[in-house]
Formats: structure tokens, C-alpha cells, sequence
DNA sequence: GCATAAGCGGAGGCAGCCTCCGTATATTTA
DNA sequence: TAAATATACGGAGGCTGCCTCCGCTTATGC
């Protein structure tokens, strides 16, 4: 790859970053590719669909969350599966606006991004696997599960941390007495 | 009101219903007009903006839902207060594709819905007031926490209405042991 | 320095949005 | 029932954003 081609790969991957979470999915990409300073030709190549960019966008966020995983599994495993899923509440609101196309990732196999899902939904089935071990959480709690509540409650809140946290809290304790 | 103005907007709902439900709320609306055999120009004058027609259809919905409350604030109110969070996902299932306008509509106070949503709040607060009351609820339990978590959950498992009821009892139920 | 492969840019064709206003039709009035 | 009037209709047209295509530019290897 080019030199010059990489640059502008990085660039566009920067401005669409910002312009996703500034204005969403639906975001000019001739002015994404202007921001970039490159002409939209030269966007399309790099980027064939707006999905395609919007994938790439998100991939930076796969590292951070794997990352983030790969931390907590040191932890106390009743608090690590906490720990977790705040983690991902607090990624996937950092992902503004991209929170339905995260979720179809996560939710279709077809996504080019699913393997990358893949490799986190085992770290995640490893951190509920610990907890159930160790007795903390009821054994018939899936991973699917908690990928599904924890997208919902971050879509549904998406621009108030507090009630998410909130939210999740309920959801481990229960809410019948 | 003009006859014929009441019969084009009538069938520009029942389309746009149609339209919204199949193709997401980005469908085009010169397609519905089309539909209903109308000029776009009628369609804008009796909708004048996209939200408006999405709004218009949503209202029957709400509807819906304030008959299905009514009903069950009659009954036993541990259980009404489960009936009534999955007749809502019930509900909001089955305006596929408007999940996303339906929940700006119950959290925004601008939102021209806004105000049946009250109407809804207000039955769907009184539900919970009971269940307090009975003890079959925490007492910290807000309505609006109800309301995040139905829509979010509906929103995530947009098309698997059993994973919809399982998480549903999740939550009520709680996770950690 | 030159050849050549790799990459660039933006004009242009297309689709959907929304407005505007001349035309048509329902309703009222006499 | 026919004229007068208010009401509503339709779709052309201007605009914006999408995406493709291809002649031109530039980096890179020899």
C-alpha cells in the first residue's frame, strides 16, 4: 500500500469517527471525505460502502474492549461479570450512535465484524462461566443474555450513564422481592 | 375537512404504516405516496416533515396500548405489572422498525407524543404503585426505570419475541444468587 | 531519472427530499 | 341547480447526497 493512500486511509477513518458520533450513521460522506481533504473518489475506494466505514470505525473499539476483557478476567469473578458489562455500557456509549450497527454485528454472523464479536463473546462466556462456578449468578444465565440487555440498556440510555449503571444494577439484583 | 382530504390521509397512514413496518422509517415517501395514489405534494401538506407521518402512525398504537393497561390494572398486581411490561413489548414489537421514534417520543417532553405517553406513564405508574404497595416490588423501583428497560430489551431483540420475555423475567427476577 | 503501477479527484448520472403554484374539485350559497 | 368560493390536488423543478467512472497525478522500484 502507498504511502499516501495510507495517510488518507487514516485520515478518513478519523474524520468519520467524529462525524458518526457528531451527527450519527448518517453522516455526509462527501463531507466526511472533504473534512479528510480527499475527494470522495478516493473515499469510495477506501471504503466501498458507508457500512464498510462504519465497520473499520468500529473495529478500533473491538482492541479497546478485548483489552478491557482481558484485564478484568484476573479479578474476583463475582465482581469481574459486573465489571464487564459496565465496561461494555461505557465502550458502547463511547461508540455514540453506533450502537444499532454494533448490535447487528454482534447479533449476525454474516457481519464482517462477527468474528471479531466472536473473540470477545468467549472472553465474556469465560468471565460468566468463573461467576457461575464460583455460585454468583443463577447457571441458566447465557451469554447471548447478557450481550442482548446489555445493547439495550446502552441503546436505551444512551446519553445517561447514570441510569445505566442503574439499570444493570436492577438487572443483577432482580427487582421482584 | 374536505372529504377527499380525509380519505388520501387516511390512506397515506394505512401505506406508510405498510411502508415504515417493512423498509425502516428511512422508506420512501414519494413510494408511499405513490402507494396511496396521491402527488407527493399531498402527502407533505397533510404530513409535513417525515417524523409527522412516522408520529401519525405510532398514535394508533398508543392507543393499543392504553386499552391493554386498562384492562389489567383490574387484576392481581404482582402479576399485572409483569402483563404489562410484555403486552408493551408486545406492543412495541409490532411496530417493528419504530421502536427507535416510539422511545424518543417517551423520553423527549417536546415530542408532540409526548403527551399520550403521560397518559400511558400514568397507568403504568399506577400498576407500579400497587405492586409496591403489595410488597411484590422493590421499593426504589421508578417508573421510568420500567420504561428504559422494556425499550431497551424490545429494541435489542427487536425479532425474537422469546428471548424478549426471558430477559423480561431476568430482570424482574434478578441474576446473582 | 524514467517507467509503471498505484492512487487520486471530481464531474456526472441518479434517487429522494421538499416547495411552489396553476389546476381541479368539494362545498356553500342563492 | 348553477355559480361562487374555499379547499385540496399533483407533479415539475431545484437541491442535496449517493456512488461510479476514468483521465490525470504521484509514489516507488530499477
Amino acid at each position: 500500500m502507498r504511502a499516501d493512500a495510507r495517510r488518507n486511509y487514516e485520515r478518513l477513518l478519523t474524520e468519520a469517527a467524529a462525524a458518526f458520533g457528531a451527527n450519527g450513521t448518517e453522516a455526509s460522506l462527501e463531507d466526511i471525505a472533504k473534512a479528510a481533504g480527499v475527494g470522495v473518489g478516493t473515499l469510495y475506494r477506501h471504503f466501498p460502502t458507508r457500512q464498510d466505514l462504519i465497520l473499520a470505525v468500529l473495529r478500533d473499539r473491538f482492541e479497546a474492549m478485548a483489552a478491557t476483557a482481558r484485564d478484568l478476567t484476573a479479578g474476583d469473578p463475582g465482581r469481574a461479570l459486573r465489571g464487564w458489562l459496565l465496561a461494555q455500557l461505557h465502550h458502547i456509549t463511547a461508540t455514540r450512535g453506533l450502537t444499532a450497527e454494533l448490535a447487528v454485528a454482534v447479533n449476525n454472523p454474516e457481519s464482517p465484524l462477527h468474528g471479531q464479536c466472536e473473540s470477545l463473546f468467549s472472553i465474556s462466556a469465560g468471565l460468566l462461566a468463573k461467576a457461575k462456578e464460583t455460585g454468583a449468578v443463577r447457571p441458566d444465565l447465557t451469554q447471548p443474555d447478557l450481550a442482548a440487555i446489555v445493547h439495550g440498556i446502552a441503546w436505551s440510555c444512551e446519553s445517561d450513564p447514570a441510569r445505566q449503571e442503574r439499570l444493570l444494577d436492577l438487572f443483577l439484583e432482580g427487582v421482584l422481592l
